[in-house]
DNA sequence: AATTAACGATCCATAAATAGATCATTTCAG
DNA sequence: CTGAAATGATCTATTTATGGATCGTTAATT
């Protein structure tokens, strides 16, 4: 449990969690100690045991970091195709409005 | 550009870039200006300008907030999912040994 | 083309995360 | 069953992220 958590949705909260859980399974498949994954991922140990809980207030290199190192595959991409997805999709986003002007109708809130 | 950045791989790297792609992307197909992004997600501005330009030094709470206000599909669970994902896996959890014990093979950073 | 909101970047003070050490407990191997 | 190792938890010092303000620039709308 964290000293401190600054207030966060179920769904970003159980995203964390969820994360965790798949970095926690993935270093027991490779029997992998906390230790052993804490060295590899260049953090400390106690670091390893918040991001495997779910605490939101990691950072998100060190969280993703050891998802790689035990094989999480992130959005769909493997260390070979994340780096060709970003780059393709630079093409993408520079068609995108570089800013947003009405705010039109209310935010929605339906999701 | 962050200020300053603790050493990541190239893989957990882009994975946090392309997050912060995803999250832009669906913040402008819902016509959110950065600001009105922050303000929901009870964040600055500034950290919604990292978060998008995939900043690793980000919480992953704040992250993971924003790509639920966008509508940011995370680990292939939406909202209405992610909770009993998480809560069915923790069963399979459940069953996986509580420690390791052999390095089996040494960590062979043979190569 | 002009206006003005949105954006991106920077600086500083403060709050928070992280490292590192330590201790108790659990759990696996012999 | 026993011993050693891994885990989980807690504490403090230090490093770092974050909020908030500001400024120049960009770009959308008229």
């Amino acid at each position: 449990m964290p000293k401190t958590n600054r207030p966060v949705s179920p769904y970003a909260a159980d995203s964390a969690i969820r994360l965790g859980q798949l970095i926690r399974r993935g270093r027991i498949d490779r029997h992998m100690t906390v230790a052993a994954l804490a060295e590899r991922a260049g953090v400390s140990r106690g670091l390893i045991q918040r991001i495997e809980a779910g605490d939101t207030g990691c950072a998100i290199g060190a969280v993703f970091e050891a998802a790689a190192i035990v094989g999480v595959r992130l959005f769909d991409a493997g260390p070979a195709t994340m780096s060709r997805e970003v780059e393709s999709n630079r093409e993408v986003m520079a068609l995108l409005p570089k800013a947003i002007r009405s705010q039109r109708t209310e935010p929605n809130d339906d999701f």
